[in-house]
DNA sequence: CGGAGCGGTTACCATCCGGTAACAGTGTCT
DNA sequence: AGACACTGTTACCGGATGGTAACCGCTCCG
């Protein structure tokens, strides 16, 4: 079937791979076998670059967030105020989810089960996305508010990400993040 | 062991402690007979009450669903325009997640993997959530960009209410939906 | 008393799936 | 050619778990 590749190639062909069966089937809905057949090869293959199945999962989901934080943080970083912070934020992020469906039902479309070790990977993910997000609230207010803020800020583009990722259809990133950030800008001066 | 109990007792017994075990370990994590022993009964009893895990999951996930939807819509009822159809939507809304913790888990913290039947269960929810906030937003947009705005306004209660839950302590609901609501009431004026 | 109905238990099956040992094909360097 | 390294395969094991058949025993009624 599938060419012989080397090391390297191979393990970043079973990533690529296995990113979208898991994305599609879930942790536990996916087989190593799945997996496997999918990357056109057998299973012993997958264990002679991963641990176990566990470890697979964890790697791409550290990948995929990693790639999320990255994205955010490099694009906020030429902000100069909040509201061009806001706006860039939401930028990077909705562009993320635009070029990488399948990295964010990963991380957000609920394929996380309730496993403490995965869960908390995502929680870590979704904190550090909100403490970047901490300095644009009222520092009026006590520390937990603002934090309970944060995530609320964070979850928007969460939840505005699953719908369009659930609809398919491709969509502009942009476009999404300007009305959502105007929104988001404007519940904050109101603060 | 358990005292012998009529079959709606024990059938709402069984629901009641399966919510819970299901909101700790997910549906693949949580395996019958851990949610018969936590019952205080053996397996097949589960099976004259429901006829698979499904079926007993799919039940707690109606149960609970309804449950969040009613609570909001009965508390929306009362709001005579928008800005106070928001405060009492997200009050309703963090009410609900202050007393029922195991059932925002259920329905929220991923443990819903990514079965079909389930995830859609899940996404007609927050579906319903969003179809009553989409006449707070300004009617000059297209129906899909007020959709997906809706879909953010949602996400902010889910953002928030997971940090809450995630702690693990008490807090108080009314607060938090004073400061979210203020946000996005804020935000909704601003489209 | 005795039997019918019902709540509950023991013991078991079948299947799926993560993980592994042993082996086989292929290219490369001397 | 032949030895070695590396990639990949076949075939298998063992544990976990959803689901079921058969049986037990209490309680209430005639």
């Amino acid at each position: 079937m599938s060419q012989r590749l080397p090391a390297t190639a191979r393990r970043e062909q079973i990533l690529a791979v296995a990113l979208n069966v898991f994305a599609d089937a879930g942790f536990h809905g996916a087989s190593m076998n799945d997996i496997a057949v999918a990357a056109g090869v057998t299973k012993p293959v997958l264990y002679q670059h991963f641990d176990s199945k566990r470890d697979l999962y964890k790697a791409l989901l550290d990948d995929v967030g990693n790639r999320l934080l990255e994205q955010t943080a490099k694009a906020t970083a030429e902000a100069t105020d909040g509201k061009s912070t806001t706006e860039l934020g939401f930028r990077a992020y909705f562009r993320w989810v635009a070029e990488d469906h399948a990295g964010f039902r990963l991380l957000f479309g609920g394929g996380t089960s309730t496993d403490d070790e995965f869960a908390s990977a995502v929680a870590a993910i979704t904190a550090q996305a909100a403490a970047a997000t901490v300095p644009l609230i009222d520092v009026d207010r006590p520390e937990s508010s603002r934090r309970t803020l944060a995530h609320a800020l964070v979850g928007m583009a969460e939840g505005a990400s699953r719908r369009l990722v659930e609809l398919g259809d491709d969509f502009d990133p942009d476009e999404i993040a300007e009305e959502v950030s105007t929104l988001a800008w404007a519940g904050l001066r109101a603060l």
